[in-house]
DNA sequence: TTTT
DNA sequence: TTTT
């Protein structure tokens, strides 16, 4: 690995939904998260505004099992990793654009709260490991049309660019 | 200004056009950057891949206007921001979305280097000022449909969320 | 405010104790805090080392009073600043050197839950306005010579390089 | 390697001297370099006031030999690293602290102007391979106390908790 | 579209 | 000690 530039992201934010993990033929795993990062501020009339950005996470490998072993709705997470932008191809066979977060570290934070997501594994989904097709309709995707799930296009195991 | 999360960007590249700079109706300026990075590997061939990632960067006030008369294709640079997602309308009256780091923070880099985009202002674009509506057709577009530029919805003096 | 080059600290992690605040003459507010970050690895013969970090941070005026409310011993925090290196006497006259990062941006993290530090301010020290002089004896110092507070040289309001 | 905490620092700056690259028993290289970031603002006499922070570096291993190589003074780098703090014995017998950022990216920054430290090797040092004791008295020691090179006190190959 |  |  080498690299000509620095492209860096670092979130702390709150997951919409549970993760989607699902497993590679090669038997990877690969979590897509949606993080929530807000802000607030006053306008000159003195309201209080807000904006919530959402930001679409990937994990591969490792991080991806204990993310769907460990972060569930709501749990509040730091993530550092990379803009990537991928193009795809929607039913009617626009090109479309997709960027996401592939994340390379993360970082459960919170305490041993409810539904801090952490410490304790959540039940994991006894259909996971099959579910190498059919990308489940998350909540999500009502409000931005969905883009295949991440596929990375080289071998998994040792071409991976990070 | 408060905030419920992190939502940081750090990037170091090279710009693959001139910053587009217009003025809005305020007198505010707006720029607008195309910013690469790359990274290289070897795959298990051990062939050299790259990657390349471009960035859409937008500027707002006397940031805008220092990149436009500093900046240049080529330049090199480091700027941190924060990750937004714009929705907009294409032609056909679909929904796009676009991703763009709005950029708080900048260094030019690199050292009196031709091209570097460092220490002399390059010549002022006469028309500029002018330009208030009709966006350019940058080169950019020939590869990803055009959102149009960043037009905060807010007050654009008093508003700003950072 | 401009600057030739980028000097930035991202931390997350613990409070080792409460924050100390104290009011400059002119009735701004300082803190300094001790934060705690740790890694754990295993070594060859797989045992799982530990090695914790203490960092010495400093926060000025709002912030400083905003840490002084809603943060304690055990709360955990995301900061952002840079690194200051401050030579200060000790006692036998010799020259010493202490590194803090000075805090621009903080978050709280964490749920509601008990010690996160989060919501509810903690009763106010009834003592603190009057503590211009006599810095409390922290645990903190037992382990590493107490340099003196962070007194900025500079005209407090209006000199802030920040 | 896991943690609980982020402890992250991200510098763009110019080097004050030359790396010094030494090599540990087992082969292994150790680079330490000191690193300037700057910044400047306006006092409220309108007088321009300038503020230099200097940052002690480590590198370790294919890193510290690349910074050997490719490094000089004058030469512009990003890089990003942790903080470590390191307790030492000045010739009184005193503890002293000394704290440094251990680099794991680094990033050659700028064209191919003189000084910049790109593209080409500098002349390597024939006697550094040897140089294993007897640390060169540089000129950063002028102004600050030299704490010993740092030495990881675990098994270099091995054990590195990053 | 940049850069090495 | 760097750099602009």
């Amino acid at each position: 690995m080498a690299s000509r530039g620095v492209n860096k992201v670092i979130l702390v934010g709150n997951l919409g939904t549970d993760p989607e993990v699902r497993y590679m033929p090669n038997g990877n795993a690969v979590a897509n998260l949606s993080l929530a990062t807000s802000e607030s501020w006053k306008d000159q009339q003195g309201q209080v505004q807000e904006r919530t950005e959402w930001h679409r996470l990937v994990m591969y490998k490792r991080l991806a099992e204990v993310a769907g072993e460990y972060l569930a709705k709501g749990s509040q997470i730091y993530v550092e990793g990379k803009l990537q932008t991928r193009k795809w191809q929607d039913q009617q066979g626009q090109e479309r654009y997709s960027t996401e977060i592939v994340v390379d570290t993360m970082q459960m934070l919170g305490g041993k709260g409810e539904g801090s997501g952490n410490g304790t594994p959540r039940p994991s989904n006894p259909d996971a490991r099959q579910q190498q097709t059919g990308v489940p309709q998350s909540r999500l995707n009502q409000r931005q049309p969905a883009p295949p799930m991440a596929e990375p296009d080289f071998d998994f195991d040792e071409d991976l660019p990070f």
